[in-house]
DNA sequence: AATGAATGAGGGTTCATTCAT
DNA sequence: CATGAATGAACCCTCATTCAT
């Protein structure tokens, strides 16, 4: 019997097993956004998941690897959703950072829910190194991508007046502070009218290149 | 002589209480600048204060109440700064936001114990009402006070096509986001590049009206 | 026969957890009766115990539920105890009016550390409606039950100027007051001495139902 | 000047003294009554007696010798109460058996608050020594009084077949009791029906010396 | 003599982690 | 693999006591 199960069981279980890790991680998330971070317990977060209180450390052995791992997690996924979003569009550097611009203030990413999870991450992260690192290997690589954008529209569109790094710095920042806007309802945007923030700056760049947007009411 | 000290006595006392307050409050910053939020106890706001163990209920009733005034020393103090900003501004709208600006980038603001500090609480504020109230009063106030600055230049320079409470927003936007930058070192932005990136865009808006900053190295 | 085993599991671990609850129970009458009301502490209790400090709040949630569902053993078991001798009694009422007597000055309930425990009780009940509502459940009842027996043997021995709810009045209250003597060593009354003293009145008041008790050195 | 205060002031100054000591000892027994016991803080007493925190341990030196003081203060009104019972009762034994049992039904005595006090110190003797040595110095002395007029009684009325002692054990047992039944509410006593049980037991074995009382509804 | 801010040991409680089942 | 009862360090908080004023 046993010589058959080799290739199938391991397969099998691998497969369980990163479902119960990914079970985990999502339930880690709900409880972040609902309880915040400091006040989210591994009792909560079996509890949410449905599962049994001791099986955290089975799978991550200990809670702070959970939570290291579910900061990866949350930064896959939107590694993934971007890789898409730039395949998805077409090939010119305006598409692609509209694409980008889309994606971030997407039903898909834009969540109160995420939000509230990155930054109670980005809050604990002045303190704990590993949470930076995780951070900073993916950002720096968007950033230099889409200072990459920049750079082909200015030297397409002869722009020379502009710098590539500090559009795509804007660009970046503009975002990240929209997000923490939206988190605090400091000015009560919604997802379309802080994309609109985005998209005036960049219209006011390139006016040949980006729309105005409509402005929402 | 004498006869004039019984009315000071309870006043030092009174001093002394708010005075105490304060020390504790400033421990508290330090520590979650330190530790970060959810690490922070009161054992180490009480050693970092130099103060015995009971102290902070002897104040504040609560940790919990240690941290929302707390939350409100550091906006109290960023407003009191924000005001002095201002009036001690030249009077053209332009001045008041370089005056801002200048600010938010300044040696007193934008240091990473404060930043670390602040994105401590709004990554907290997610799950805390009385967190987000607390910030949401300040914040709106000071766009629209900057929205009014954008407004005169608008009209005075003939800019209509521009919309001052969207550069307003932009204006908040990068500023957080920037601070954010700079927290997690995403990239490696100090003070003053930080502050050129908005100098830059202010720059590209009102060309007129905002210098090129020197672009650091 | 492993078949059958399931269905004990279960059956077993929910014992074994009204095992551990009876188990800090009994640990905790013994802390009360050897410290105290006040000085008992969960430390003292979960040593006493044998266990781990934080079990309590794992199978009572708090030391104040602890605390009440001690007492509620405490009614319980008198209770049973009360029960079985009614049962065991002769059937006239005499007879069970000598068996609940004996009962209350036997080696079963008549022990300095039960007599320390309930009075420690008492000694709350008066600032605890939650401890007062548990005594009077009980108590009420036993008061109602034995004035029965004392109207029985009023309508049959003819002594129709005794009053039933008086007489019962006054055996709870001669037992309580007892209990209270022996604690505090007021008259160095041993339980059989006590029971004299109760036999005595029985006897002053139905001389031909109850005997007299051989008088104690 | 100082020559004509040391006559004068010392007197105003320990009547002062004992005035403060006694009314910290009544904002104790206030305290104790309403909170219980195990409840009571140093903040409660010297707050219910409008008075400084430290003032205690300036007059007692510790809370523990604060409540043992309560304790004997107790125990001091109640034997002065007694006393003057005694004295100003008619000569016979009888009259001095009403009127201690009417003393420890009255206003004075028997208020659901001074009976909560002294449950809650003979809740704590049972682990302290010297609770219980205060209370069985009084005690004693007033069973053996009483015995003497059980036996006066005795002796003038030809009821040798009674035991004075007994007689005397049960008339306190019965008064504790009851007293713990009016504590409890066991069975809806009031003073007077509390008193009206005693008055019936001393009826059915003196029936020529005790009136019977008015039954109450 | 009186005050009340300050202290810190010790209280009840929480919760990440372990391990027998 | 999975469970959840059990553990105990560490948390926040209370409060008797001290002591500078």
């Amino acid at each position: 019997m046993a010589h058959a199960e080799p290739e199938i069981i391991p397969r099998s279980r691998a497969l369980a097993k990163e479902r119960r890790r990914e079970q985990l991680i999502k339930a880690t998330i709900n409880c972040i956004a609902k309880r915040g971070f400091s006040a989210t317990t591994m009792a909560d977060i079996t509890k949410e998941a449905k599962l049994s209180l001791g099986i955290v450390n089975l799978h991550f052995q200990s809670k702070e690897k959970l939570l290291l791992e579910t900061l990866k997690y949350l930064a896959g996924e939107y590694q993934s959703h971007w890789e898409k979003a730039l395949n998805e569009a077409a090939p010119s550097p305006v598409s692609k950072l509209v694409s980008v611009v889309n994606l971030d203030f997407s039903k898909t990413i834009c969540t109160r829910k995420k939000l509230a999870v990155w930054f109670a991450f980005w809050g604990e992260t002045g303190s704990r190194p590993m949470y930076m690192k995780t951070c900073a290997e993916y950002d720096s690589h968007y950033t230099k991508v889409e200072a990459g954008f920049f750079a082909e529209i200015i030297r397409d569109g002869n722009y020379q007046h502009l710098h590539a790094q500090t559009l795509a710095a804007t660009l970046d920042a503009l975002t990240y502070g929209l997000w923490l806007d939206m988190l605090l309802m400091r000015n009560d945007l919604d997802r379309n009218q802080a994309k609109a923030v985005i998209m005036d700056w960049l219209h006011s760049i390139f006016p040949n290149h980006f729309q105005i947007p409509d402005r929402p009411a």
